[in-house]
DNA sequence: GCTATGGATAGCCTAGCATCCCAATGCTA
């Protein structure tokens, strides 16, 4: 979406802005960005319905702002953006990855020895250039080499959850066009896997010229790789490929199993089709050159002796056994979900009030919504101390006591996300927390302690009675922060021991716990809850990356305590 | 550069930590 691509350039406006000392612009470049990411409506329909006035409606965006917004819709271009790249021509959103290195630096490397992008910086970082430069040292440019590294692991994968709107929105398209007679996205987007290398789409259609055509002229497409009567490539403007294909009717479901995958799990039921006289293949389940399956992944997994699994689960990890056995988990549905406990109002770093929280979530079809505002650790984020906790707390119980909440059967709980500091104590005192529906305690500091220290930190926190909840398990943020030192099977002993939930946090930069880690929590015998982390109430949406996660981990709605009804989670609870 | 307040101007974005250099700075949450 075009909001997307104008919030890209207005962060990198606050970068170059930052990278020359500037005051109060960055942030306002940022919160403008904030905004435009989260709003619901493309941008380019309210500047065709209601014009440069209806811009400077939307919080955040002024004159100048505005400005900018209309001259990118009509050009293309952001003639301020392109004089601050053309003054200091860097690559800087690539540069500021890197785990360490922000803009004012990056400006230093770029002066003194001409690093203008990640493969420059590799190379005087290898040739030892960094660590005599003034303000920075060895330690530095050891930093400096270990964030490149990590950023090569991750490269050229896209996130699920930027990927997901833009394939639903173009299979959409796709769907309503008339010459399409079914459609479905193979992968490992169906499979709903945390990164996605590219994109596939499947299609039945008569007429699979006309299909291609309008493919290929979608908004967006910067390279078309080919166009054939039974396969497109395309690219887009971020780099994303994606793969369209036309299918006949009597292979769809052949096609569909395997492109879906996972390339494992299709080894793996290739070998069994062998074994019992048959080939399976993208065109189908055959004995000799008769095709016995193929319209259907249902009927290909029924001739294997198997039951249809879920796409999330198709990753070879046991699921084939256990569907031949039967004995497939009954993961938890994308519907299962009764609420969140993890949201943030705009009592703390928040954009919304509790109403407009509430409202949204009564929207979602949810019996509660968890407010879990930050605490005071978090300056930054403006944390709550007891006294404002109080006065929140206050405003919630009024609110639920509101006709317009009551009628509807549904409730706000209270809750905090508090810190766990390099101790393991929390930074609200128990006397308040005590007064919350649930506490969620979380490591926003420190992260890079020893193993040993770091176990410790969480086992304390997990101890405290009032601590029901640990969001974000590992720390790890995608394509950016690998996980922190922890013993994880000593964690979740504690976990049991004490009945702490471990959080699976759905938002698509975190994804944490991970799919492996949800599996293991769940044979461990400890429960779980999805939660977006959601500040700002578009981002409650969310939840299905989360769901997706638990899926993938095989967790069951016994396993996820928001998949409980209400009265009997309160009780689960410290 | 935006917002709120009052019509041009103030206020916004902080604290802890690591690193580098021994007081200051940049980065991160």
């Amino acid at each position: 979406m075009i909001n997307q691509e104008i919030a890209k350039i207005f962060y990198e406006i606050a970068d170059f802005l930052e990278m020359d000392g500037i005051q109060f612009k960055p942030y306002a470049y940022q919160k403008a960005a904030i905004t435009l990411e989260t709003l619901e409506e493309d941008i380019e329909k309210i500047y065709k319905q209601g014009g440069r006035k209806a811009l400077l409606e939307i919080p955040g965006i002024g004159e100048s702002m505005a400005d900018k917004i209309e001259e990118y819709l009509k050009s293309g271009r952001i003639k301020y953006y392109d004089s601050l790249k053309k003054r200091t021509p860097i690559n800087m959103e690539e540069l500021i990855q890197v785990e360490g290195l922000g803009p004012k630096r990056a400006k230093v490397l770029y002066q003194k020895l001409g690093v203008a992008n990640l493969k420059d910086l590799e190379k005087a970082a290898i040739s030892h250039k960094i660590s005599p430069l003034f303000g920075f040292g060895e330690k530095t440019e050891k930093n400096i080499l270990e964030g490149i590294e990590f950023l090569k692991r991750s490269k050229g994968r896209f996130l699920l959850g930027d990927i997901l709107p833009r394939v639903k929105e173009i299979l959409e398209k796709l769907k309503n066009f008339k010459e399409v007679e079914e459609i479905s996205v193979a992968g490992s987007v169906r499979r709903m896997k945390e990164t996605i290398g590219d994109v596939d789409i499947l299609v039945i259609s008569k007429n699979p010229a006309k299909v291609m055509d309008f493919f290929v002229s979608q908004p967006g497409v910067v390279k078309i790789w080919g166009k054939g009567s039974t396969k497109s490539s395309i690219r887009l403007k971020d780099g994303l490929d994606m793969d369209l294909r036309v299918l006949p009717k009597r292979s769809y479901g052949a096609a569909l199993q395997y492109f879906t995958g996972s390339k494992d799990h299709n080894i793996a039921l290739r070998k069994i089709a062998i074994d019992k006289g048959l080939k399976l293949s993208e065109y189908g389940l055959f004995r000799g050159s008769k095709i016995i399956a193929g319209k259907t992944e249902e009927e290909i997994y029924k001739a294997l002796g198997m039951v249809w699994m879920a796409p999330e689960l198709r990753e070879n990890q046991g699921e084939i056994e256990a569907s031949i056995k039967n004995e497939l988990p009954k993961i938890v549905g994308y519907k299962d979900v009764r609420g969140d406990l993890h949201s943030h109002s705009n009592w703390d770093g928040g954009t919304n009030t509790l109403e407009e929280m509430a409202k949204y979530a009564i929207n979602m079809g949810y019996e509660y919504l968890g407010i879990s505002d930050h605490t005071k650790f978090l300056r930054i984020e403006h944390g709550l101390d007891e006294k404002k906790l109080d006065q929140r707390n206050k405003k919630i119980d009024e609110l639920n006591s509101k006709s317009s909440i009551l009628n509807s059967n549904f409730r706000l709980l209270k809750g905090a996300e508090t810190n766990i500091l390099n101790d393991g104590s929390i930074d609200i005192r128990d006397e308040s927390l005590k007064k919350l529906d649930y506490v969620i305690a979380g490591i926003h500091s420190n992260f890079k302690m020893p193993r040993e220290k770091m176990t410790q930190r969480m086992i304390n926190a997990m101890k405290n009675k009032n601590v029901d909840i640990i969001s974000h398990p590992t720390g790890r943020i995608l394509k950016k922060r690998d996980e922190y030192e922890i013993d994880f099977d000593k964690i979740l002993r504690v976990a049991k021991e004490t009945g702490t939930i471990l959080e699976i946090n759905a938002s698509p930069w975190r994804l944490d716990l991970d799919d492996q880690n949800i599996r293991r929590a769940k044979e461990a015998g400890v429960k779980m809850v999805i939660n977006t982390d959601s500040h700002h109430r578009d981002q409650l949406r969310f939840m299905e990356l989360g769901i997706a996660q638990a899926r993938r981990g095989w967790a069951e709605k016994g396993d996820i305590i928001n998949c409980w009804p209400l009265e009997k989670m309160l009780k689960f609870l410290k």
